[in-house]
RNA sequence: CGCGGGGUGGAGCAGUCUGGUAGCUCGUCGGGCUCAUAACCCGAAGGUCACAGGUUCAAAUCCUGUCCCCGCAACCA
């Protein structure tokens, strides 16, 4: 699991979630990322290793400022709400980070300042000078090689060389180098998916990283060391957390060359190209492992906010109970690739695994404990061949679950568990303690029984206690078991004293009522739950009359309508305007059929400057409403007029 | 020819790196058991592992090509 340069520190596992940016709530994704750190770092605990679980949040920039107002707030304020909203989150999910790091703390702010004074002093952030070729049409710059011909791709006009008022990170400079890492390093980046697609991205020049923005405007930054006037812009200051808190704490030298990043696939680029190449400039050694994961979906689109689809982690979890909603996210879902998250997989996970299995076996063997023991623990009476069989797969587990658990294969480890435990529910089946408990010459062999169910509940308990703690301490009390809760404690067949005093309880899991779920889900849904205040409006800056007057609405007609042959998410639209036709390119296909639009009236812009999309002119746009979900909804006529009418 | 992921019994997935009788959960059908949360156990039906070539004694797995689906990027005047 370690790499080659990283072995000397084997029995040290530091993990870290990305710090969320807190415009939003949290939700499912975060939530995702945040439990499997849990439960890798609850297994390295188990193992004993010496464990440090970081999480925490990026407070700073442009869309924070702006969020604040929007709530009318102070950044600090606004931040420190939604800082506590994720704290509060982690707690309710049963998360045990060690430290939590807010990018405005001045501990971070400081080993942020020091970091890029290292790195300005050795020359690897230049200001200005760098710039490129620049695009005065398109706003934005290009490499000479996606320039066609030396001319702009989009406006076939010469670009201009200009240098901008930002400071750069010499990120290119560090390229061959980070190549040749992930060559020799094969599993620096995992699974072997992402590195390769991070290896794709070094085939071509990746320029350097701008990392400042103007004060005056971005006030709410850290300011250079150098330069006052220049405010550190995301990366810079993100990813430094997963070092500056360790280094506020003296923690360094303890956890560092250990450190194992989780992410969603989303941010691979800056943490498998940004991330690297910033640690080499600043002489820090890399981390152990980049570890990425897929998203979980919903109808098969990605949760998120703007498609109104979030599954909101805290319904769950009153729903289901937090350690049955951990399990399922660990269970259903192979790291690095994508997931689909349905309820009813859920409700289904629940019943076949924890209820009927797991809880079932810890049912019924406590049932026949009381019944034919009185609910004492039983030394074992003679071994046999099936009870052995029974104890070889349980002290098999915990080695097996481990090296699962390096792999980053949860579902697996998972699987192998259950399995065992479905091995336990066929021995009782086979060896039908009911009928040796009418023969008072088995009771020796009764008492094998027993006692080996116990047992084999004890050690899965162990193994899942990093997944679902609250209920394994649970079945743990049931058993009457207070051992310790270790790797070596889940290898032993003789964990529970003889007389121990069991303590049947409720049911561990109960069943989920899968036709009432699945009734529920079927019927028409409710209309949006009550209580969730609307985002207030952000509004801009307020304009004269003469400002709108500027503006030349007409109506227009959709004479035709086709898709655009190079872009996915445009149609191109012929628009006959009075006299005129023109040709405006627009970005409804997702909401449109082409065909569906001829003949429609639409608003159309048409003192608009034209503008070339993917190779073709559009001569102005048209209106449309867009809600937060981003639904769009065309502006049209309420009485039919001639097209060239005039909008006022 | 932008980058990447996926296509495996009715549903959802593992297995593919490291070829060797195709596996898991759910669902269906039949049986067993009765300690237990209508749970547990056994058995059956159901798959030409997207398609076509190739390598091999042997291919879901390796190679080549094709088709389809999905993300990302680009694009949204």
């Amino acid at each position: 699991m370690a790499t080659p340069q990283n072995t000397d520190s084997p029995g040290v596992y530091y993990a870290t979630t990305p710090i969320f940016y807190v415009n939003a709530e949290p939700h499912i994704g975060h939530a995702y990322t945040t439990i499997l750190v849990d439960v890798a770092t609850r297994y390295h605990r188990l193992a004993g290793d010496d464990v440090r679980f970081l999480t925490g949040t990026d407070e700073h920039g442009e869309n924070i400022q702006k969020a604040a107002e929007a709530h009318g707030m102070t950044p600090q304020a606004y931040t420190d709400r939604v800082a506590g909203l994720f704290r509060d989150t982690w707690d309710r999910l049963d998360i045990r980070y060690d430290a939590f790091i807010r990018t405005t703390e001045e501990r971070h702010k400081k080993v942020v300042r020091d970091v890029l004074q290292r790195v300005y002093d050795q020359g690897d952030i230049i200001y200005g000078e760098y710039g490129g070729l620049y695009c005065v049409k398109c706003e934005r710059y290009y490499t000479e090689k996606e320039l066609d011909g030396g001319l702009c791709p989009q406006h076939e006009i010469e670009p201009e060389y200009r240098s901008e008022a930002n400071y750069f990170f010499r990120m290119e400079k560090y390229r061959p180098w980070l190549k040749e890492r992930l060559e020799t390093n094969p599993d620096l980046i995992r699974p072997e998916g992402y590195r390769k697609e991070v290896l794709a991205m070094l085939r071509e020049p990746i320029g350097d990283l701008s990392i400042s923005r103007p004060r005056e405007r971005v006030p709410w930054g850290i300011p250079l060391p150098w330069d006052e006037d220049h405010v550190t812009y995301v990366w810079f200051d993100a990813l430094i957390n997963y070092w500056s808190e360790l280094v506020s704490q003296g923690l360094e030298d303890r956890y560092w060359p250990a450190a194992e990043h989780f992410i969603a696939k989303d941010i691979v680029k800056p943490h498998g190209v940004f991330w690297p190449t910033m640690l080499k400039a600043a002489g820090i050694p890399l981390f152990r492992h980049l570890n990425v994961h897929g998203y979980w979906l919903t109808q098969d689109r990605k949760m998120s906010k703007s498609l109104g689809n979030v599954v909101r982690p805290l319904d769950l979890q009153e729903r289901y109970g937090n350690d049955a909603f951990r399990y399922f996210l660990m269970r259903d879902m192979s790291f690095g690739l994508d997931a689909s998250f349905h309820e009813l997989g859920l409700a289904e996970r629940i019943n076949s695994d924890l209820a009927n299995d797991l809880g079932n076996l810890l049912n019924r063997t406590l049932g026949m404990l009381g019944k034919y023991r009185g609910g004492v623990v039983p030394a074992f009476g003679p071994a046999d061949d099936a009870s052995e069989a029974l104890k070889a797969a349980f002290m098999a587990l915990p080695g097996r679950v481990r090296a699962q658990v390096d792999e980053l294969q949860f579902d697996r480890a998972l699987a192998s568990i259950l399995e065992a435990v479905g091995k336990a529910n066929k021995y009782v089946t086979d060896m039908k303690p009911w009928e040796l408990a009418k023969d008072p010459a088995a009771s020796g062999r009764l008492d094998t029984v027993l006692r080996s169910c116990l047992e084999a509940l004890r050690c899965a308990s162990v193994l899942l206690e990093p997944v679902m703690p609250g209920k394994m301490a649970e079945l743990r009390a049931q058993l009457g078991a207070h051992g310790e809760v270790t790797l070596d404690a889940a290898a032993r067949w003789d964990g529970l004293p003889e007389g121990t005093k069991t303590a049947p309880g409720d049911p561990l899991f109960p069943r989920v009522d899968l036709d009432a779920l699945r009734a529920s889900l079927d019927a028409p849904p409710e209309s949006e739950p009550a209580g969730r205040e609307a985002p207030p409006l952000v509004h801009k800056d307020e304009i004269g009359i003469d400002d709108f007057a500027a503006l030349e609405l007409r109506v227009g007609e959709v004479v035709a309508a086709e898709a655009h042959p190079k872009a996915d998410r445009l149609l191109v639209l012929t628009l006959a305007v009075g006299p005129e036709t023109r040709t405006v390119v627009s970005g409804i296909k997702e909401h449109y059929d082409a065909g569906a639009l001829v003949g429609k009236k639409v608003i159309v812009v048409c003192n608009l400057a034209p503008v070339k999309l993917r190779g073709i002119e559009s001569q102005g746009m048209i209106l449309a409403a867009e809600d937060a979900d981003g639904a769009l909804s065309l502006a049209t006529l309420d009485r039919d007029l001639p097209s060239g009418s005039e909008v006022r």
